[in-house]
DNA sequence: ACTATATAGCAGGCCGGGCT
DNA sequence: AGCCCGGCCTGCTATATAGT
């Protein structure tokens, strides 16, 4: 509903080309769970879609949605009724919407659109009553989240996921800037769970675990952040805060190019990462694209290929790498600076025959 | 020095996957 | 089907930086 225009012809376009195939068939039709669908990629080397559903996902989705309606004459409570009630497993809806998408399983088209059509879905910010409401179900229930949800008004998941990142601890619960002290410690922390555990540091932390040794005084959404955002940083930095430079953002722009998709809801931001380019996180660079995207005017109504074609020209030039140019005397440690010669060309990428 | 723009830092809603 | 978990994604605001 909310997708501009070009999404729409991209996920017309898309679908048109879809071609059938025997794992296509069996992703669409079987209810594997995930442990099944692991074993398949073994043993027979089948491919499948993980992670959040694409601009033009959602838009395929819808289309194929609709055009169920429209076959088969089904009224809006119909089709709740197919999506949330017992009826659904005879019908022939979810193999049918779940074709419209290439390589996704049935399960995980499945949780989407539950999610996605639930009643009480996407409700925004939390409100001092509901919190109440909240609490006070789980002192009466424990964590039975669906029978938790109807006394709130909020979906399982979301009472769920708003008791333990914001009811929990809620009364030592610090926010605001972090001292030096809880800094000292998060590294701390994180570097002992990690490093010292032959772990890798970026991908082997459990946040629920390192909140619970900060003594439930920072959640682990914060705890996360502050790592990712900034600690990791500058750990990787020799201890300097490393400055992002018109030469990061001309190296951004070519992987972002050297993905070669045509949405960048497509992109999965962790294939961008790089070990000779290892200041950023994933995080950092998804959002350094989003400022540099809406520094276009007009962008909102353009494709990705459109916005990518200005950003090329626009960051052409490597622009004078070692800032010579720069007024401030003690420059701080450029983030890229060893990146030697021809940074952005970056034939390095997965080779798309 | 004054103002416009960019960035850092943070909060929190939202999501998908895996297990039972 | 329900539960738990790790993580993604985006908006807001104070502050830093660039432009005049």
């Amino acid at each position: 509903m909310k997708n501009p225009k070009h999404i729409k012809a991209l996920a017309a376009r898309s679908a048109e080309q879809q071609i059938p195939s025997d794992h296509a068939q069996l992703l669409a039709t079987k209810w594997m769970s995930t442990t099944k669908l692991a074993e398949l990629v073994q043993t027979e080397g089948l491919v499948y879609k993980k992670g959040k559903f694409s601009a033009i996902e959602e838009q395929q989705l819808r289309d194929a949605i609709d055009k169920y309606r429209e076959e088969k004459q089904v009224t809006e409570e119909d089709l709740l009724d197919i999506i949330f009630g017992k009826k659904s497993k005879e019908s022939t809806f979810w193999s049918d919407i779940t074709s419209a998408i290439p390589q996704r399983p049935l399960i995980a088209v499945y949780h989407h659109v539950r999610r996605h059509f639930h009643p009480m879905a996407q409700q925004g910010k939390w409100t001092a009553e509901e919190d109440a409401l909240l609490k006070q179900a789980v002192a009466d229930l424990g964590q039975q989240w669906e029978k938790v949800s109807p006394r709130v008004g909020r979906m399982s998941a979301d009472c769920r996921d708003r008791y333990r990142n914001h009811i929990v601890n809620r009364d030592i619960r610090l926010t605001g800037g972090w001292s030096r002290d809880e800094e000292e410690r998060l590294t701390q922390i994180v570097t002992e769970m990690t490093v010292q555990q032959g772990k890798n540091i970026d991908n082997d932390i459990f946040w629920g675990k390192v909140s619970e040794r900060m003594g439930g005084t920072r959640g682990r959404q914060q705890c996360r952040i502050k790592w990712t955002d900034t600690l990791s940083k500058t750990v990787k930095n020799d201890g300097q805060r490393p400055r992002w430079s018109p030469l990061d953002a001309f190296i951004l722009v070519h992987k972002v190019d050297s993905m070669n998709v045509m949405d960048d809801t497509e992109i999965d931001w962790k294939t961008l990462l790089d070990p000779d380019w290892n200041l950023w996180s994933a995080h950092s660079l998804q959002r350094r694209w989003l400022t540099m995207k809406r520094s276009i005017k007009g962008y909102e109504n353009m494709s990705h290929l459109d916005i990518m074609e200005i950003l090329r020209t626009k960051k052409a030039q490597v622009p004078d790498p070692l800032g010579t140019g720069r007024k401030r005397k003690d420059r701080k440690v450029m983030s890229s600076e060893a990146i030697e010669e021809d940074p952005g060309v970056d034939d390095d990428h997965i080779d798309d025959s």
